[in-house]
DNA sequence: TCGTGGGTTAGAATGAATCTAATCCTATCG
DNA sequence: CGATAGGATTAGATTCATTCTAACCCACGA
């Protein structure tokens, strides 16, 4: 179910050029990937133009922005971008430094934090800490 | 029901010195805490001593390694210190930049996600973040 | 052809956290 | 009581991820 890189761009208003392009390219070839901006730049490499590291930054925040990928930050190192935006969770693999995603449908979470009034929940976060 | 920070150092096997004794002190008041790096800081330059930014740093990932406090990082920021060490999930409050724990028993989670045999959960982490 | 403006860039700057090597304490031993 | 060994503490440098800045490039329209 794979759809060019460049009607991904132009569905979510992101004017196609060489590095978008080439990053969605990457991204969205049909299997979701959570990769960190290293990998990003890794498989780049392998293309055409590798981008500065600004501009991987760059792109990878105007995705985000656009809905198109999810950022994922545990620890306090580097960040993984994730290519599954529907609402999910994660498995950490501490022993593979590895990210696996849990479909919702694979846990029920019954009751709700209390919360003041008015607050909305913009997500819930759950991430399986794993090792060996 | 408050200790004393030389006691909880003394059972937790730590050396009390000027610098734990205070930062003990500030952390084990009776309430619990959700602190940054920066805040302790605050908090200790009001006390006797005001530490290096490196000793803080060693004498709280200290207390973490002796399971006194544990460590909370969300998205790239700093890390927050929280002085609960049982099993809780936690509310951000993105508006105040605030944590807040839940209770374990404020939520029930059915279903685990499929884990390779051998695989110990060393924690699982959910965090509602929310906004106004 | 000349601008205009967005895209890209290298390199500097920032912020959190750790590392290093020197110095300070302090408990113990002679 | 004084020497000393080893842990505690420190300032400052260092690392790492990320963002900022200011210049440059380039496609497109007037």
């Amino acid at each position: 179910m794979r759809t060019g890189a460049a009607s991904i761009l132009e569905s979510a208003g992101i004017q196609p050029t060489r590095i978008r392009l080439a990053l969605a390219d990457y991204l969205f070839d049909g299997e979701h990937k959570h990769v960190t901006v290293q990998e990003a730049l890794e498989a780049l490499k392998r293309k055409r133009h590798l981008p500065s590291l600004a501009s991987l930054y760059n792109t990878l925040n105007e995705f985000c922005r656009a809905g198109l990928i999810r950022k994922v930050t545990l620890d306090g190192g580097a960040a993984w971008f994730d290519t599954r935006t529907e609402p999910h969770y994660h498995v950490f693999h501490e022993d593979e430094c590895r990210l696996e995603d849990i479909p919702v449908a694979a846990l029920k979470i019954t009751g709700r934090p209390k919360l003041p009034k008015g607050s909305i929940v913009r997500s819930v976060e759950i991430v399986f800490r794993v090792a060996k």
